[in-house]
DNA sequence: TTAATAGTGTCTCTCAGACATTATCAC
DNA sequence: GTGATAATGTCTGAGAGACACTATTAA
């Protein structure tokens, strides 16, 4: 059946971004195997056909054991193929991205993986493979799905204010956004609730706390399956 | 080196995309081989790794090897994958959908192609593997990029008036649109040139006719490389 | 002249941003 | 009270849609 087709390597590589210090960051992890061993990439790995239902719960099993993070807002980016991406010979790598909140990833930083700056271009282009274009291909999505959608809630935590928010929404569109036209949209998008507790940074007036509603967290975890369907 | 990898089927689909009597329509082709011989299915092969650059490569060669078409608007939809969308085995087919216009089409409709109205829910249903899922996705993809971006125009011949290419972005978002806001738009995105000659249609003013800038053509196939890899 | 569609001038209403004002905390 | 930030009320200008009007053809 399968006459000539010589082996395509079929892999899933993880743009996990998160933000940190108002900058969006890109987890690099340290490789242990050859290729390139020791450089810096990005997580991924084979697509295991007995034990992986598609290629999104290869890229699902990776987060796990590369992060063991369980939950997080994924999607399929892109597929980046050709012979001269991998020396392992001609390729296929189906790309996601994930929104993490640094929570989850700040405990993981050390010798085996590190938090890059996505304006860090030397940094970038020194990753091996392709993966300088993948992580400029997440970063151009996340952009461009940014302005006024709920996919910058996944990089805070489960709570947090509107100003956190704004300030989120200004670094990924890299502009300030006006204050009232914010929580206008905010508001008619009725993606939060409040949550009666209430925060502080300093002196001044507390600011009140939010949580996305859990329907539309759902609501928007199913269009995005929609959309792509791994 | 390729260890516990048992073979995974790597294909690329089409979903051709054109406009026939004011719907759009999706290309199918009869099914010559098994699986599904005798079907109604979308035109794809397998990426054959020592002639296809990459798979955008082979998504280029499926389009000139069944339809002859040399140019069109193509780009990468998404990447389907799963046991159970190919009864041969484990299977990963990267997607890609084309705008193309209905003169570049019609000829080859007969026995072995088919311009199925994408509403025509049975008829969708009624194709093998995951067509159905992939021809949907096409759909969505098409009608959420058409907002006043360029995409529309290349459902159109090379030369076009103002009122036909108000009815194609109608068609594709599914409701009227404003004249004035609609001429307001195009002449701000400052994408269309006149063309010196003259249209009619019956007994009334003729249509001033268009063509794309071309560096508005060109721009925009660059910067969907740019968005999608391959 | 009439019918039919192409193309334009203009008014209005809506919505987003600018600005100002009030609210609420720590000190 | 003072200073700092949160939250809201209100005004205004830009832009999109509604409508009316003119333009140009065939019959």
């Amino acid at each position: 059946m399968a006459t000539n087709h010589p082996s395509i390597l079929c892999t899933v590589d993880l743009v996990l971004l998160t933000l940190k210090q108002d900058r969006l960051h890109v987890a690099v992890f340290q490789r242990e195997k050859e290729p390139f061993a020791g450089a810096w990439a990005l997580p991924g790995g084979y697509v295991h056909a007995q034990e992986d239902y598609d290629t999104r719960s290869a890229a699902l099993r990776v987060l796990r054991e590369k992060t063991s993070v369980d939950s997080a807002f994924l999607e399929q980016l892109a597929t980046f193929s050709g012979p001269g991406r991998d020396p392992r010979g001609w390729s296929i790598s189906v790309a996601y991205y994930a929104l993490v909140p640094l929570e989850k990833l700040a405990a993981l930083e050390g010798p085996g993986m590190r938090l890059v700056a996505v304006e860090d271009a030397s940094a970038v282009k020194a990753m091996p493979f392709d993966h300088a274009a993948i992580v400029q291909a997440a970063v151009q999505r996340v952009r461009d799905k940014s302005s006024y959608s709920s996919l910058p809630v996944f990089l805070l935590p489960e709570h947090f204010t509107l100003p956190q928010l704004q300030a989120v929404y200004e670094t990924l569109l890299g502009e300030p956004l006006n204050k009232v036209s914010f929580r206008r949209k905010m508001q008619e998008l009725d993606m939060l609730e409040e949550v009666p507790g209430e925060q502080v940074g300093g002196r001044h007036r507390p600011a009140q706390v939010y949580a996305v509603r859990k329907e539309f967290a759902e609501r928007l975890s199913l269009s995005s399956r929609a959309f792509n369907p791994d």
